[in-house]
DNA sequence: TTTCGATGCTAACTATAGTATGTAGATAGC
DNA sequence: GCTATCTACATACTATAGTTAGCATCGAAA
């Protein structure tokens, strides 16, 4: 597993967490369902400004997020 | 500052630490001289993929320069 | 002061990240 | 059975990340 698909991992645990749909959560970050759906499948190469915009939708840090991502690997 | 211009100065600090120019270091992480600088200087938006490449030639996991680089702001 | 390695910067280009629409399948509740 | 919601997926489009060449500048060493 490479590290994009354990970040969409995470994402997508945590937004489940929330209680979250993709909508909802992509409302949240400002970005697009149809989106949040390929980056949490690990098939879009995220940006760091993306990878912020998330994490604050999910109130976790980017370097956190990646370091859980890390971890699955 | 933004994450991205923070990232550039770890990016930066570290490269220098090691000793290496732009044009070393793109070599040994596989990116242009020119789109190091450009990173540095907080000018990209570098996307996942390439944050890990630039770790592995700085020997720091993707997570870690993250978190040095949120400690800068 | 000349030379040289390193870096900044611009301008173009190519590749791909990110946006958006529509459709189909799956699941849960009525 | 239906109906709602959620999500996967294909497709096309737009925005921008990433590449590259060329030239200017700067500092250090000879």
């Amino acid at each position: 597993m490479d590290l994009t698909k354990a970040l969409g991992k995470v994402i997508r645990d945590r937004r489940r967490e929330l209680g979250l749909s993709q909508e909802q959560f992509g409302e949240l970050a400002g970005m697009h369902r149809t989106y949040v759906g390929m980056v949490e499948r690990g098939e879009k190469n995220i940006t760091l400004t993306n990878i912020v915009k998330v994490g604050q939708a999910l109130e976790i840090p980017a370097s956190e997020l990646l370091r859980l991502a890390e971890g699955q690997l």
